[in-house]
DNA sequence: CTGTTAGCGCGTTCAG
DNA sequence: CTGAACGCGCTAACAG
C-alpha cells in the first residue's frame, strides 16, 4: 500500500501539499494539483482512514450489537442502519451477542477500543447493574435500539405495551373470549409490555386475565411451539392466542397443524413484529407491524445529532400497526 | 478517553512501560507492574486499536461485502464469518451492495481505505472487466463467498451444477416429465450453473431442454411470482417447476395458491438455498441445501490463513444435498 | 528492569 | 502558494 509520501515523492511535492488536494484545504496551484492527482493515479493511492482518524478523532464506522443478525427481525434493523449511516459516509461493524448480556458487554468494550463514533445497542437485559453502569458512563455516543430504558439514554422503541393492546383487542373484537399470550421471556422489557398491553386489553373489555393462559416462550421458533405444546394440553383449549413475536407463532402454528387443529377456525392466531416471513406462512400471520427498516434508520439518525452536538436525552417512541391477514380472522368452520 | 500517557502519569512511569505490561512483552517489575494496573483500571484506560493498528499494520477487522442482509439467505452466512472471525480476534464490518456492482466497487475501496486485514466478497457479476482488475490486484487479502471464478481468486462455492442436477432429478425421478425452471438472473454465475445442473439432468434421462420452460428469475420472491404467471399462461402447464432458490420458490407458490393449483398435487416445487423460511411455508418447500454457516467460516479460514501465509490459489467447493419435504413428492390428487 | 527516541500515515499549524 | 515541523496514541528498538 502506498502512503502520502509515495505520492509526495512522484508528484515531487511535500507530503503537505499532498494532504492538500486530497482534503482540498488551502490554496494549490493548478498545475501541481495535477502533478499530485496523476501521482495519486499512477500508485493507486488510497488514503489510510485509520491514519486519518488518528489524528481526526473519528473512525467514520459506527458498532451495532445485536442479538443474532440470523433471527429475521435483525436483517432489516440493520440494514436501515447501515444504509443509513452510509449516507454520511460510515460504516457499520456488526456484532451478535446471542443475548448474553457478558457478550453484549465485551462487545461494547471491543468497540470503544476500536474507537467508532457511535454505537447502537439492541440489548436483552438493560436493568442488569453493571451494564447500567457502563452504558450510562461510556465515553461514545450510545443508543439504545428497540428497547426502553429508565436509564438515561437515548432510544428508538415502538410502543410495546400499544402493540400488544392492539394485537389481543383485534382478537376480542373478533368475538373470541379466552384468549392466550405466549410471552417472550420475562426478563425482556419489550416481553413484559406486550403482556401488558395484553393484560390491559382483556380488562379494558372485562375479560378475566387468567394467568394460566399466559405462557412464557423464549421469542424462538422453539419455544413458541413449546409453548403451544402446552396450551394445547389445558383442559380447555383456548380459542385464540396472542403471540409475543412472528416467530413464535409460527412455532404455534406448526404445533397447531401437526395437532390437526385448524388455524383460524379452530383456533385463531396473531404474532407480533411484522417479518417477512409471516406473510408466507400458511395461513398468513396477522401480526403487529413495527416500522423496523426506521428505526435502524432513526437510531443511526440520533447519533449523528448527537456526534454534532450533545444532545439532551431523546427517547422516540414509534407506533406499532395492526396487519390482519388470516390467520386471526373468524370464519365459518369448513 | 484516556490514553497511554495519562496512563503513564497517573503511575509514575513512562509510556513504553505501560506499554509493557499492556502487551505482557520485555520485563516489569511487579510492584510497577501494580501501579500502572491500578492506573489501568482507575481511568479506565481501553488501548486504541486504531493507534496500534498505525504501528502493527492491522486493525484486526474484516469487510464482508453481500448484496443484501435483508435476504435470508445471507444472514447464516454472515453470522458463520462473524462468529469464526471472532475466535481470533476480529471484526466484521457489514457492507450491503444490491447486487450493483458500483456498489462493489465503492465497498471495495471504502475497505482498503478502512485498512481492513481481508475482504470477503459475495459479489454479483464477477466478469466485469473492471472489477476483475480490482479483484485480482487487490493488496488486501480476498475470498469470493458462494461464487466460483476463473480468476485467480480464493473462493468458497458449493457445487451449483450438482445441485441443480440433484434437484431436477429428483423431480424426475418423482415422475414428472415437464419441468420448467425459474432461474436466477443469467448475469449470475451461480444462476447458470444451476440451470446447467438442470439441462443435464434433463438430457441425461433423455427428456428434452425446452426453452420455453425456462424463465428467468431475479432470485428475489417478486421475480419468482412474474416468472410463475407466466408458466401459469403456458398452453400445457409444466407438471414440476425447479426454481433456483427458495424465494423465488416462495413468490411462485403464492402464485399457484392464488390461481388455485394445489401444490404438490397439481404443479410440484423445488427451491434452492435450504433457508429457514423454506420449512414453514405451506406446503414446506422441498430444497437443496447450501452449508450455508460453514461457508461463512471456511471463508474467514481461508482469509485468516492467507493474512499469516500467502497461500497459493484456493478454491474450495461443498457439496449440496437434496432436501425432500412435502412441496414435491408425488401423491394422489384430492 | 526502565526511560528515551523514533516512526507508523496523516492533518495542521506556522513560516516563508 | 508551499514546505518543515509537530503531534495523534501506540509499539519497538536502543541505551542505560
Amino acid at each position: 500500500m502506498p502512503t502520502i509520501k509515495d505520492v509526495a515523492k512522484l508528484a515531487g511535492v511535500s507530503v503537505s501539499t499532498v494532504s492538500r488536494v486530497l482534503n482540498t484545504s488551502g490554496y494549490v496551484e493548478k498545475t501541481t494539483e495535477e502533478r499530485v492527482i496523476a501521482a495519486i493515479k499512477q500508485l493507486n493511492y488510497m488514503p489510510s482512514q485509520i491514519a486519518r482518524g488518528l489524528v481526526s478523532k473519528q473512525t467514520k464506522t459506527f458498532g451495532l450489537i445485536l442479538p443474532d443478525i440470523t433471527n429475521p427481525f435483525f436483517p432489516e434493523l440493520a440494514r436501515g442502519a447501515e444504509d443509513e449511516a452510509r449516507k454520511y459516509g460510515y460504516n457499520i461493524m456488526l456484532c451478535n451477542s446471542d443475548w448474553d448480556i457478558e457478550k453484549e458487554k465485551k462487545y461494547l468494550n471491543i468497540l470503544q477500543e476500536k474507537c467508532v463514533d457511535g454505537i447502537v445497542l439492541v440489548g436483552s437485559r438493560l436493568q442488569e447493574d453493571k451494564l447500567a453502569n457502563m452504558l450510562t458512563s461510556l465515553p461514545t455516543p450510545l443508543v439504545l435500539l428497540d428497547r426502553t430504558s429508565s436509564l438515561q439514554i437515548h432510544s428508538i422503541s415502538t410502543n410495546n405495551i400499544y402493540g400488544g393492546y392492539l394485537a389481543t383487542k383485534h382478537l376480542i373484537d373478533q368475538g373470541y373470549r379466552t384468549i392466550a399470550h405466549i410471552s417472550g421471556p420475562q426478563q425482556s422489557p419489550s416481553a413484559q409490555q406486550r403482556l401488558s398491553g395484553y393484560r390491559r386489553a382483556l380488562v379494558e373489555h372485562k375479560l378475566p386475565y387468567d394467568l394460566v393462559l399466559v405462557m412464557e416462550g423464549d421469542y424462538r421458533i422453539s419455544g413458541g411451539a413449546v409453548a403451544m405444546q402446552r396450551l394445547l394440553r389445558l383442559s380447555s383449549v383456548p380459542e385464540a392466542i396472542f403471540c409475543a413475536n412472528d416467530l413464535m407463532a409460527i412455532g404455534a402454528l406448526e404445533v397447531l397443524q401437526e395437532a390437526g387443529v385448524k388455524v383460524p377456525e379452530e383456533v385463531a392466531l396473531i404474532g407480533y413484529d411484522g417479518i417477512h416471513l409471516s406473510k408466507y406462512v400458511y395461513p398468513k400471520l396477522s401480526t403487529v407491524i413495527q416500522p423496523t427498516y426506521k428505526m435502524g434508520t432513526a437510531a443511526i439518525q440520533l447519533i449523528l445529532e448527537n456526534i454534532e452536538s450533545s444532545q439532551s436525552i431523546k427517547q422516540i417512541e414509534f407506533e406499532p400497526s395492526l396487519e390482519i391477514r388470516e390467520s386471526s380472522v373468524r370464519r365459518k368452520t369448513v
